[in-house]
DNA sequence: CTGAAAGCGCTTACAG
DNA sequence: CTGAAAGCGCTTACAG
């Protein structure tokens, strides 16, 4: 590889000059930056980028933390945060891994995180010595993290509303809620739509406790006694859970909704891989949806194409997110402000799975 | 941040000293190797990587270039490299805009491809003149690169074999293909499904010829006369193409072979993708699989725990091969001769949807 | 307009 | 065992 130091040589110009001409910075005659660039371009020189990154003390990579790549939502966060780096010449790195520690090792010059919980991890943990520009998604505006960060609030109220009245329009009064057993997230959303359903129950005048329309399930339940909880984030070693999934706590969430009384005509789901996975596990009793049971879910995954039934869901824009979060953490980088604070785009998405009810039809 | 400046003004020592300390190397009095580095944690002392890669001319950073990261075949195929360049030490980013032009400022030892047409593509453009270790996967033994790369080869007789071969074991005979219109890698399986059909259609005494077997579809060929191809690498300027996946190529071969005459009782397919589009199109129409038709692919993806009906497939064991080829990058860049050539595990997973024939039942 | 020099943060022979 | 010096490849005031 030639180096500035072999064109300026063959060039017959001093080194300082070479980076002008390459540049296109400073003074530098026209005829010799010229001839300084055609002897560059025969010497197939290419200025060597960590020499310019020492010298800027940035690398324009940034790290993307993320607890599950197969996790479709996690795809499309990280495809729409690549998408801006690219287009502000940065590029995105994904670590799966979440080994902090190696970050003090990384080439990179900020940290995404596409969910708080992964966040918080961090900077209670190499974070809170290794100071670095970081920029998360969060599903609570109220959640403290332990040193301030940007963050990017995902507008929950609006999004379990939107699913609600959508549900309502349909003529659906007895909605329940399938959610993991374990995450504050979870917790943060079945609190809203308790709430919500509160209100809408006193109103329609149903007797019903809320939680008896609530379904929470766990990967490993149904053995009592050897409830391993599955860690929330995964490192290379932990094998046993290499298949874990939402979507298998759908499928779980299935299993309890068989074997109970459940009276619900719908059901929201968490998000859209636990939607699908209690579809699965419902239709493989023979019930059938949406004719037996509703199903909505919250994300709106790019799977929802593949598959033979299109969940109707509340999308969160993951793809649009993972670029606003990339957008923020570059302002940030660059000194300029970052613009968005809330994200407030939930956009219902129809699909196959809501039945719509005969208001005559309730009981 | 502090520097070994910082650290050797506070310790007293030269600067010398303090790396010999911080890398445990050369000589340096216990003790004052003990008292730097307790000056350097309490200083929250850490080597920069930028400077250390700028000495050491490595970054320990691989690209692998892709040309869609929603396939999940690619996303294994990542998932795999990622895994193994995080056990030695690397990481890897993904490039799913394939401006090769940009490697120039990228900081990275190394270039990885899952696939033949994308190398050749970088060896055509930037690589001709931009050197730097490169690894790919190919279909092809025979495919001349334009600059000699390390390969690994997948043994595609041997999966045509292996999915011809658990057919027939099934009781079919007359085995269609599908294929997409355009790609090197489809027509060499194509070939090599034909040759074999051949003798087994000899052997069997059946009088047609392959090709009524066969269909070759395309995203957007119904509209005749207004074929449009779509890219076979994405930029990120092809909106229009944004949802192109073999999918859709699947789910377009299984209109074509509704309007024809396809005397076929079981289809093997490029890939999964396009085994799972092909499914989706035929239940459309009221058709069963396996019932009516069967079906079988190639990759093993792992989008087949979450459909509602398990392909049958040859799995190629993309993780592993993303590993395998990592492993070999690696190993070019630390000087060691890489062990693979020839990838040649593909293995057979039974699915629910290739149906047992009776050999009476055959016309 | 151009070049010599100092510097980005680190390493590593080379003297001592 | 330790430090001064040169070097990795580049940039950028500072003189001229």
């Amino acid at each position: 590889m030639a180096t500035r130091k072999d064109v300026a040589r063959a060039a017959g110009v001093s080194v300082a000059s070479v980076s002008r001409a390459v540049n296109n910075s400073g003074y530098v005659k026209k005829e010799v930056k010229e001839h300084i660039l055609s002897v560059a371009d025969s010497l197939g020189y290419n200025p060597n980028p960590i020499a310019l990154s020492l010298q800027s003390r940035r690398t324009r990579q940034l790290i993307l933390y993320l607890n599950e790549i197969k996790a479709p939502y996690n795809l499309q966060f990280f495809n729409g945060a690549t998408r801006e780096a690219y287009k502000r010449g940065y590029s995105v790195f994904l670590d799966v891994h979440c080994d902090f520690e190696r970050i003090k090792g990384y080439l990179v010059d900020g940290v995404l995180f596409s969910l708080d919980i992964v966040a918080e991890k961090f900077l209670n943990s190499v974070g809170a010595n290794y100071h670095i520009p970081v920029v998360t998604v969060t599903n609570d505006a109220s959640s403290a993290l332990p040193h301030p960060v940007h963050s990017i609030v995902i507008d929950n109220p609006k999004v379990i509303d939107t699913a609600v009245d959508y549900l309502i329009s349909k003529g659906h009064k007895l909605i329940g809620f399938i959610l993991p057993k374990r995450g504050r997230d979870a917790e943060m959303r079945l609190k809203l739509f308790k709430s919500r359903m509160n209100r809408e129950f006193k109103k329609f005048g149903i007797g019903l406790s809320i939680d008896d329309l609530i379904i929470c399930a766990e990967i490993g339940d149904e053995e009592s006694g050897n409830n391993i909880d599955p860690p929330l984030i995964f490192q290379p070693s932990d094998e046993q859970f290499e298949e874990y999934s939402s979507f298998k706590i759908g499928y779980r969430a299935a299993e309890h909704y068989l074997d109970s009384r459940n009276p619900a005509t719908a059901f929201l789901c968490f998000n859209d891989d636990i939607g699908y996975g209690f579809m699965r596990g419902i239709e493989k009793s023979g019930l059938c949806v949406p004719s037996d049971i509703s199903v909505m879910g919250i994300d709106g995954i790019y799977l929802r194409e593949w598959f033979e039934k299109k969940l109707t869901t509340v999308s969160l824009g993951a793809e649009n997110l993972g670029a606003v979060a990339t957008g923020a953490l570059i302002d940030l980088l660059e000194g300029k402000k970052p613009k968005f604070l809330i994200w407030s785009s939930p956009a219902l998405l129809e699909g196959e799975t809501v039945k719509v009810i005969q208001k005559e039809g309730l009981s």
